[in-house]
DNA sequence: CGTATTCTTGACTTATATCAATGTCGGTGG
DNA sequence: CCACCGACATTGATATAAGTCAAGAATACG
């Protein structure tokens, strides 16, 4: 596949370099199409690629040993994943599917100690995305710890905005297809939870749901409540 | 305060590197000493150095908006920490607190860039090292997902025998003073709750308690309680 | 159209937090 | 050296958030 060397130069991660390095970074990458609900990688598999998302999302999930499933992450459009290369690991620590048809681009995993090596600042800007990374995961244990489920997932929520809303008449439409489930495995809850939670924000007029489908109507309520003060009585 | 190499040079982070490279990487190294309870860096403070610690043991705290605590991670020896400024952060995002007395290296942080881009080994092995600890906090972030506090306890408490556990008669100690309350903070719960917990394990005799002691007798039983399937009905 | 997901909602249960009281250890200073 | 104080720990009673169980409705898809 053509690669559109304009929007890969439009990433962050690539911003500071120069036409020359770009080119030997691409050289022996490969592009691919991913089709809605097919995996890029599969948890246990050994890492063979790295990837950098172009077009579309993916979930990244983990099942646990007794065969819970969680969400680790969305995977927006701009960033690396599945690196485990580089984080000392031989195989993927969770599985890659695409939530809508996306776009990946490859490497194979061999060639990321050399990029390195000869790229110091992708080194750094590597480190930074996994840096930030980490910060998320703390934020996410922090929740976890110690707030309430309607907190964690309007702070959930709140997130997917950020990161995948579209505007629309009447709100911010999250731009990909989106279960209570799924949900759910992103804060630590049960469907039944974030359904109910779900309903009584509709009912308040803060978001409008739907089958696999989230419109966030009022943002700042939102934050409110994902800030506030649990009463003390 | 006078550095010793072999201690250093015995460290993972150091080990595939030069004498001359070592010295380069030491000269702006300053060494210190904390005393128990004494803070090396607080959470919001701009991140000057960046850290290495040689001997004793840190608890990193993170506090909410709200006022409540958590313990992020365990600093043991020979771990690199407080590096926000390698991941993109003016300001530390934790307290590093002294569990025991303890010593440690430290460089201003702007000579990390500079590090990094002189040693590409240097960042590979921080990488690791930063993966590592995004690994351990997917972890931490799957079990408080889906398993009750007991098994988070134990797990918590394995983690501690590992990276902290001295082989004494009965069992193998953790070789720095830990609370209850430390115990909830790194598992989201409450010191209540690890208490009655700790209290039913002793009664097991798989621990032995005491004021900010543990004691740990039986490794297996309490990985197979760890690991045991929450038995449905 | 019927079949399969996904979602909603109610009734009930339970794990764990909260509230409250008491106990114990260990260091400090008189 | 002993007594006292403060920090830490235990344990019981009670409350409650959220999970589980169960049934049905809505939506999408072949």
């Amino acid at each position: 596949m053509k690669l559109d060397r304009t929007v890969i130069k439009s990433l962050l991660l690539f911003d500071r370099m120069t036409d020359d390095e770009l080119d030997r970074l691409l050289l022996p990458a490969q592009s691919r199409r991913v089709p809605i609900g097919e995996a890029i990688f599969e948890q246990g598999q050994p890492a063979v690629s790295f990837f950098l998302l172009l077009h579309g999302r993916l979930k990244v999930t983990q099942v646990t040993a007794d065969g819970q499933q969680i969400i680790v992450r969305v995977v927006h459009p701009g960033d690396l994943f599945g690196f485990a290369k580089a984080l000392q690991r031989a195989d993927y620590p969770g599985t890659a599917i695409a939530a809508v048809d996306s776009v990946t681009l490859c490497w194979p995993t061999d060639v990321w100690p050399t990029f390195v090596e000869h790229n110091p600042r992708l080194a750094v800007s590597a480190m930074e995305t996994i840096g930030q990374r980490l910060e998320e995961a703390h934020v996410r244990i922090r929740e976890m710890s110690t707030q309430e489920v309607e907190k964690r997932v309007a702070h959930t929520v709140l997130r997917l905005v950020k990161k995948a809303g579209r505007p629309e008449l009447g709100g911010l439409r999250i731009d990909f297809p989106i279960s209570r489930q799924d949900i759910a495995e992103m804060t630590g809850t049960t469907l039944h939870t974030v359904s109910r939670i779900l309903s009584a924000w509709e009912g308040k007029g803060l978001i409008k749901g739907g089958r696999q489908k989230l419109l966030v109507c009022n943002v700042t309520a939102l934050e409110q409540l994902a800030s506030a003060a649990p009463e003390r009585k």
